[in-house]
DNA sequence: CTTTTATAAGAACAATAGTTTTGTGAAAGG
DNA sequence: CCTTTCACAAAACTATTGTTCTTATAAAAG
């Protein structure tokens, strides 16, 4: 349980280490943290360790010398190279696999895209959707082309996002207008006209926060 | 001057470490090596340590416990989270910045893009180029994205390509097709024509390895 | 034939670095 | 007022871990 509010030295010391794995490529010890954050013991040092270790900020490995891990907001290594799952593919017609049982996505094994550890710092967890086929030209997006996914319900005007078209029985990837009973879905090309939808018929899925193409 | 054959043995260690690195998010110990790798004694450990060492496979931290760091085939610490710069631009008609002068661009200022740290691991050294405007259309590509580049001069059949047309002053995103004396350079867009040109008005400026549009 | 390189074993040492113990003052709660 | 908890402090203690030394063997290089 994360608190809201951390004591300012706590917050130092917890700043310091991630600046000097950064800077050094390896964690601190407890007297690097105690000369850097002014700490006239180490004793204070291993107090507050501790007690970050105990609201889910870092893990510590006993008896172990810079043992120090730091964990990001869902108590995951920091540091470690985030890779994102394609869940599935998207196609215009071809339903998206179901978000409600997460716990199977977590069991199934599923092709990973490295990406840039900026994007899960800001987004939080994500998800990568393969597209297939040309039905997502009006986009500018292309046939094996990857777009991360932020799961959501519902979305801003103007953002793009993961739309299912019940009728339809349709995915696709457009810019949301809600407009009163009615939904616009504007496609990226502005040259291609927008899809007019009831607002019952449209469901949002996730925000697209980036599309990835591969080459070479 | 890093050896092409390396021992068996010094190999086995130096993927110990980065397999341990990332698996623990810090560096083994001396002790951790000797004993994953079958080894009799610390000294053969440290004696080997210190020739990867010389040879500019990693940097110690003398008297530091875990004081290893791997290093890239260029001498940078591995593991940093890669930057891209931006170096510049590009648009149909607006020149490319000269790449002779890297110097400057090495000393200049650019906005960077954080990038998975799988592609400089896999292309080596990269840059950005944002694209303006929809002058890249035909290609898929949107006002506002960001082209990762390989440099390069030449380029093999079917590989997408940043290529300056030297006759029209213009730079373009295409699939480089050499064809005897002529240029075909194909867009992405299967619907759209490609463009002709004699081999000597053609010049290739790098590889484009990724594309990445980021919204949200 | 000598030197260099790579390996090996074992031990001991010394520096580094985590942990514990004891104590103090301030704030909070009853 | 008494007790508990929090935050800090000093010092001592122990475990970890890098380093060094010695003695060997064998292959490759010169």
């Amino acid at each position: 349980m994360p608190v809201n509010k951390m004591p300012p030295r706590r917050k130092r010391i917890l700043d310091f280490i991630g600046t000097f794995i950064e800077e050094h490529g390896l964690p601190p010890t407890v007297r690097d943290i105690q000369t850097a954050c002014d700490i006239s013991s180490t004793s204070v040092v291993d107090y507050n360790l501790r007690l970050l270790d105990r609201d889910g900020y870092l893990k510590r490995r006993p008896d172990t010398a810079r043992g120090i891990e730091l964990l990001d907001e869902s108590g995951n290594p920091r540091g470690a190279v985030p890779k994102i799952q394609i869940v599935g593919r998207i196609a215009a017609g071809s339903p998206l696999p179901a978000f409600s049982t997460e716990d199977s996505i977590a069991a199934a094994e599923f092709d990973t895209i490295e990406v840039s550890p900026e994007l899960p710092r800001r987004y939080g967890r994500l998800f990568g959707l393969e597209v297939q086929g040309q039905s997502m030209i009006d986009s500018f997006i292309d046939d094996g082309d990857v777009v991360i996914i932020q799961p959501a319900e519902n979305a801003d005007t103007g953002e793009t996002v993961v739309a299912w078209l019940k009728e339809e029985e349709e995915a696709t990837l457009k810019k949301f207008y809600p407009e009163g009973g009615q939904v616009r879905l504007q496609p990226a090309n502005s040259q291609m006209e927008p899809i007019y939808s009831d607002a019952d018929n449209v469901e949002v899925r996730g925000r697209v926060v980036q599309v990835i193409r591969k080459l070479g």
